[in-house]
DNA sequence: CGCGTCCTTGACACATATCAAGCCAAGTGG
DNA sequence: CCACTTGGCTTGATATGTGTCAAGGACGCG
């Protein structure tokens, strides 16, 4: 049993619609669990009957080919939610890309509580629905973009997304850290690693960005990068 | 205002969650539309705040570029939804890919009727969470597969999803007819035309199908194609 | 029959994958 | 504090799959 009051996203999360009582009863469902960097909260075809919200740290979804190919096919930040409600198994696989830590709860009871508190249904048809919206967009760059057109709006898209990390400007930073490596920006972007290297390389020559770091990205021109977006 | 007692996809499409005065009262909301082969209903962007279900005919979701390049990101058939509910304008073009048909709804009575029907809210997310896997798993072919494994792939799946034509057996079936050209087919594959021709001509020669006219296809050794699709 | 559109095939170019080495930073143990 | 190791990153050389450009063929339609 979670304490709902307490939750570093309660007012964000789809339990943002519900009132006390409501919180109480879903709480009393709910349970958080920690999940290392690394570590698979949910296997594709996973038989294990489970939906979660985030609190912290950063997840990713996984389609892998039996060859072991992988494709990124969403993140999940702060706040997001996981799991497919309504008895279907998970596609995909979960698994954190940071040490993270989830709410987690029986999709039984789960789909029981949201059929009978339509608001709270409401807002998790609304965030389906700006999901799908990302994912076909992202199906354009999968389908249709460049290298370079691909590593740029990575880059944009996770500035705008990437939770503000402490000392950072809240709206559109122009300085961020990536919560993963190299190997992941190439399954995100359907790429291979040395293609995702060469143009971030690329990029820096061009005085685009600024890599101080491994993982520290600094955007140095928006509206350029906007333009090699496509 | 529509007859809904009538319609070909009543008890398909999420009207089916309906009783008899809830459906009057959708259907005094709705009015059915022709969509010619080729026209757009619906462009990315668009003021024009309608959602719909589909009646008769094949349509296609198309994200485009400023250069022309073109990505399909969906294809929807008889009793699936169109649009996008809850305020946000469309991102995607939606244009019918042969002659159709369609039962428009404004959105905003749309939103206020599904705000107060909590069972045809929650047909709607089950749908949503269905193409939103569906979108996820076409991710994986945009982003990791070959070209030979992308045909195979789509003409494994068009087998399953193309309703069944009058004369086709109706389960997978083997032989069925393509809503579309080839010119289509790689905008939803992520290939060009001619990578997408060869794949077909090499399919043909080694076997795998028949293609007997330019729209039709047979399906020869479909275990054989399943283990091309990857 | 002639015309237009869509499809198919071919030759070639090029972007990205593949293979292989080396580099760098962080950690570990002496 | 300094070798040494390790894992991730970067760079280079080469291969290859797919795109591009161009021509020809098939089909449908007036």
């Amino acid at each position: 049993m979670s304490d709902c009051s307490s939750c570093g996203v309660r007012g964000r999360a789809i339990c943002a619609s519900l009132d006390a009582r409501e919180l109480a009863e879903l709480g009393r469902m709910g349970h958080r669990q920690r999940v290392g960097a690394g570590q698979t909260l949910l296997w594709e075809g996973d038989e294990v009957p489970l939906v979660a919200n985030v609190l912290k740290g950063v997840l990713k979804l996984v389609v892998a080919a039996a060859d072991g190919r992988e494709q990124i096919v969403g993140i999940v930040f702060p706040s997001d939610f996981i799991g497919r409600p309504f008895g279907k198994e998970s596609p995909y696989r979960v698994t954190a890309m940071t040490d993270a830590e989830v709410c987690i709860y029986n999709r039984n009871s789960f789909d029981t509580f949201a059929g009978s508190h339509p608001h709270f249904q409401q807002k998790l048809l609304h965030r389906t629905l700006d999901e799908l919206d990302r994912a076909r967009c992202w199906m354009m760059l999968l389908g249709r973009k460049s290298a370079a057109e691909r590593v740029a709006s990575f880059l944009l898209e996770m500035s705008e997304r990437l939770p503000a990390e402490a000392g950072y400007a809240a709206e559109s930073p122009t300085r961020f850290e990536l919560p993963f490596g190299r190997q992941q920006i190439a399954d995100l972007l359907g790429l291979t690693i040395e293609t995702t290297c060469r143009q971030l390389t690329r990029m820096r020559a061009e005085g685009l960005v600024d890599l101080p770091s491994r993982r520290e990205v600094v955007i140095r021109d928006r509206q350029a990068m906007a333009r090699v977006a496509g």
